[in-house]
DNA sequence: TCTCCATGAGTTTTT
DNA sequence: CTCATGGAGA
């Protein structure tokens, strides 16, 4: 007893054992939420006696539950596997497999991911003959879910109605779920068979539910009917936290829980461990200027510790270097590799540090952007397997038939889809009955006998589990492909390799069968992300989104390319947007424990593009208006503080058009470039591969072009 | 009919 | 810059 509550304040305490009942924790950044979920579990299993698995707990990411169970398992004096610590859609997905199959579904259904679902409402899309500019597949998709999550009520286009309803029909028919219907699903089966809800209502007696805040209206359902009947439910959250809307995530859920458990218990938990004072003190002061948010400011008993730096660089290139350096002083300090972060708005900034991080030996780890499961030729093998062992996987069939190439294209696979639609089989078995003869029939039967070999040495019970990856690449001649590939082949042939150690954690894991369990980690492979593949004791600087370091902490924060047209994001337009986005700023500034930098460059590289940039608001908002703290990265020079935007050379042309540094021109015969220098009337443009050229800035043969400006202060300053 | 190469277009955040 | 698409060649 004394063990779970020592080191705990008053408010953590109470948190830990006010067990019955609705307790709802308001939990600040740092304020040792997740300490408080680890003991109150073991507060309700060592000291109430209550067995594992009558409990529940959902986290917000997979690692989140990994690491919970970890926590746990030093905690807990009873057998922790039976505790459902988990996601949502984990937890959605291990309920569906037992009982789906009451509400028409396949117990080994598959769950799509993004670009798999993508694909399908991409193919409805031109099937229903509509024009893929018009009525454009992402944003159908993006519709869908919204759809689905209950943030839109009615469907304003038919095109999208149609395009839904075949949709849900193809998920259906090939058994199919993408990651709203894990939720949806689960629902309509709470609904339609009330003896499972009752179920699961009587098995979790007590129920915990962290990042509350970042519930959407589908999720919040689920706990409600889930803690209906105990009503020992406890949730977790911050207000200020709340970064996911664009996924249907609605704060008011906290509103709604007090009026839908009467008597719920608050307790605030304010005093921050994590950050020094002058840390919080910046995120204090960025947050207040929500208007929407209940007054809270952190404090902490910590030292002040050291002012968070602001560095203005010229370029993009400089950023990085400054970056390293002060990396590499950090070091000579005593700090390690895995202590330092680099946070950003979107994952594309990331690309900035890869080349001289590597250059200068410094080790570092990317996460997010594309990850493993999600990789071509990882996918492309996870398909081989499906088809092997579900010959009537048509969604992977068409993946790979012709991957690598053996001389089945489009125009065969549509005579097969014929085939198979008349005889209402898949198409691995209309390959048995359409027209025989021809090279294409040939090809196919080749590819069959090949499927049906694979999946003998699958079920052969002398040959190792992971030996598969290898049979498959041998004999679909994918590794011969990959080997002719170069460099880049090897690189991805790595990638499957790593498919090997998947398969044989997944032998150890899963239980039954060999097919059974190479079913099981097929069907959920889509939920695992790529966070959880990364060792977290590597030492190695990490790079990641701000939405990604949600939960997390390091001793030293970078928060790298804040500049006004990325940060905030010029995508939001609301002021609820607005809103959002300092929140987003208010979480990347909390994850510092001791210290906290901010960089920005003026001139940026994105995407081969050279784009300028003012200063961010949040700076202002800060406290950093007078700079003092601005640190020159090469000491001499002074910074000019109000000068936000490049020295500008204009240069006017008869017609009226000006010139500015960093313009794009199009030249008759040299094409598109950019204007790199401006001297009097004379126009230096780089053109890509071409080198620069110079040119008097009025000659006929040069127009300016039109484009967007991507970031700068006049989007913000009306 | 399939494959390869060139041109063009598009870029938030994620389970 | 990178992915996707479409057109031309084999």
């Amino acid at each position: 007893m004394s063990d779970i509550l020592a080191n705990l304040n008053e408010s953590q305490k109470e948190a830990v054992i006010t067990t019955e009942g609705p307790v709802m924790t308001m939990a600040g950044a740092g304020s040792g939420k997740t300490r408080v979920l680890t003991h109150r579990i073991a507060y309700i299993t060592n000291e109430l006696g209550v067995d594992p698995s009558q409990i529940l707990a959902v986290t917000f990411t997979n690692k989140a539950a990994r690491e919970m169970k970890e926590r746990l398992m030093k905690m807990v004096d009873k057998d922790i596997n039976k505790m459902w610590v988990s996601t949502f859609h984990s937890m959605c997905c291990k309920i569906l497999r037992i009982d789906i199959n009451k509400i028409g579904y396949k117990s080994d259904f598959t769950i799509l991911d993004e670009e798999d679902s993508l694909k399908i409402v991409k193919d409805i899309t031109k099937e229903l003959g509509y024009n893929t500019e018009e009525i454009k597949p992402k944003e159908t998709r993006a519709l869908i879910s919204s759809l689905k999550n209950e943030m839109i009520d009615e469907i304003k286009k038919d095109e999208t109605k149609a395009i839904y309803d075949k949709y849900e029909r193809y998920l259906h028919d090939n058994n199919l779920l993408d990651f709203d219907d894990l939720i949806l699903k689960t629902l309509d089966l709470f609904r339609l068979v009330p003896e499972v809800l009752e179920k699961y209502q009587r098995k979790f007696e007590y129920i915990l539910v962290d990042e509350f805040q970042d519930t959407n209206a589908p999720q919040y359902r689920l706990v409600k009917l889930l803690a209906f009947r105990h009503k020992n439910i406890f949730i977790v959250g911050d207000q200020d936290q709340s970064i996911y809307s664009f996924r249907g995530a609605k704060v008011e859920n906290i509103d709604k829980f007090q009026r839908d458990f009467l008597g719920t218990k608050i307790i605030k938990l304010e005093e921050n461990y994590r950050s020094t004072q002058r840390i919080l003190d910046i995120a204090n002061k960025v947050i207040d200027n929500n208007q929407v948010r209940i007054k809270k400011t952190l404090y902490t008993r910590a030292n002040e510790g050291e002012k968070p730096k602001y560095y203005i660089a010229e370029t993009s290139y400089e950023e990085v270097e400054y970056i390293i350096s002060e990396i590499k002083k950090l070091l000579s300090e005593g700090y390690h590799y895995k202590d330092i972060a680099l946070l950003y708005r979107s994952n594309y900034l990331s690309r900035n540090f890869e080349d001289r991080f590597i250059n200068n030996n410094i080790p570092y780890v990317i996460y997010g952007g594309l990850s493993f499961f999600s990789r071509k030729e990882v996918k492309d093998i996870l398909a081989y397997l499906r088809l092997i062992i579900n010959n009537d996987d048509d969604f992977s069939f068409k993946r790979i038939v012709n991957e690598p190439k053996r001389k089945i294209g489009q125009a065969l696979i549509n005579k097969l889809s014929e085939e198979a639609l008349s005889k209402h089989v898949s198409l691995f078995k209309a390959i048995d009955t359409m027209n025989k003869g021809g090279q294409g029939y040939t090809n196919l039967i080749d590819f069959k006998f090949k499927i049906l070999e694979m999946y003998e040495s699958l079920v052969n019970p002398e040959i190792k589990l992971m030996d598969i990856i290898d049979i498959i690449i041998d004999v679909t001649g994918y590794k011969a492909m990959l080997e002719a590939d170069g460099e880049e082949g090897k690189e991805r042939l790595k990638n499957v390799y790593e498919l090997k150690s998947v398969l044989e954690e997944a032998d150890s894991f899963y239980a039954g069968s060999r097919i059974e369990k190479i079913t099981d980690l097929l069907s959920e492979i889509a939920l695992r992300t790529d966070v959880d593949n990364k060792n977290e004791s590597d030492d190695v600087v990490k790079l990641m989104s701000y939405h990604q370091s949600k939960g997390l902490e390091y001793k030293v924060v970078f928060l790298v390319a804040f500049e006004a047209g990325i940060f905030p994001s010029p995508m939001c337009l609301s002021s609820e947007d607005e809103e959002e986005e300092r929140r987003i700023c208010y979480v990347g500034i909390t994850r510092a424990k001791e210290k906290l930098y901010i960089t920005r460059a003026r001139q940026r590289m994105i995407f081969g593009r050279l784009t300028f940039s003012g200063t961010s608001k949040y700076i202002g908002e800060m406290g950093f208006d007078n700079l003092d703290n601005v640190n020159k990265f090469k000491e001499k020079e002074t910074v000019v503080v109000k000068d936000e935007k490049p020295k500008e050379e204009v240069i006017k042309r008869s017609e009226g058009t000006s010139y500015v540094v960093g313009d794009k021109i199009n030249h008759i015969a040299f094409g598109t470039g950019t204007i790199v220098m401006i001297n009097k009337d004379i126009i230096t443009v780089a053109f890509n591969g071409l080198g620069t050229k110079k040119f008097l800035a009025n000659h006929p043969s040069i127009t300016k072009v039109q484009e967007w400006y991507y970031g700068c202060d006049k989007m913000y300053n009306k």
